[in-house]
DNA sequence: TGACAGTATATCATATTCGACATATCTTTC
DNA sequence: GAAAGATATGTCGAATATGATATACTGTCA
């Protein structure tokens, strides 16, 4: 339930023996999370349905390929603004966004 | 139709004998924009909805006045990630965000 | 009218995010 | 298993977003 998964987040990039039990992240905090990765892959996805690189992409929104690699991995650097600004200038809708979004989550 | 709308929307802050005839704004451009209103604007119903002020809702989710009416006026100078973060912590879910968003750019 | 609660706008120091670059780690393919 | 192409990770200066503060505007009620 809510305290499995939350564990299970926090454990990645938590290496065993720190002072911190386990992060302590607020639901709002998780739920942004999921929007993160949802987002991600949602970009991930599309990238690979074109058969196109991480390079290419960068080139083609006007970025670099490190940074696209870090919106796909979710990284914490990324904010949501850019996530959807580049599912936005490679075709994806705002209604397509939005059900990303209503989906982040849910099902694996 | 695009050509219309997009004369509306540039025209706002913009005066008359300025350079350029009117702001370039690509799809993706306009999309983004119409994503941080529509949340702007579930931002504000929402919290009207409680009757509460900015400053309360400020307060609450640990910011300003200031900054939780440029929240509600779509002011470019807040992104998304602002404005999801605060709906999520008022209690929206990521399913309603997704279905505002989804709805963004469609009817007044 | 004037006081008062709410909202808008401007500005600023700080914090976060960005693209870029370097470099490391996969993955194929031969 | 070397070479090549793709992806991941770390760092940095510049750009942008943030909360805070000050102040102006907008009702509304007496």
């Amino acid at each position: 339930m809510k305290t499995e998964k939350r564990r299970r987040l926090s454990r990645a990039g938590w290496k065993v023996g720190d002072t911190q039990e386990f992060l302590e992240l607020s639901d709002a905090e998780m739920a942004l999370i999921d929007v993160r990765v949802s987002l991600a892959r949602e970009l991930r996805r599309r990238r690979r349905l074109g058969g196109i690189s991480q390079a290419t992409l960068a080139e083609r929104v006007g970025s670099s390929q490190s940074r696209v690699a870090k919106m796909e991995a979710g990284d914490p650097s990324v904010s949501i603004d850019l996530l959807v600004r580049t599912l936005l200038s490679i075709g994806s809708s705002a209604r397509e966004i939005g059900r990303v979004i209503a989906r982040a989550g849910g099902a694996t």
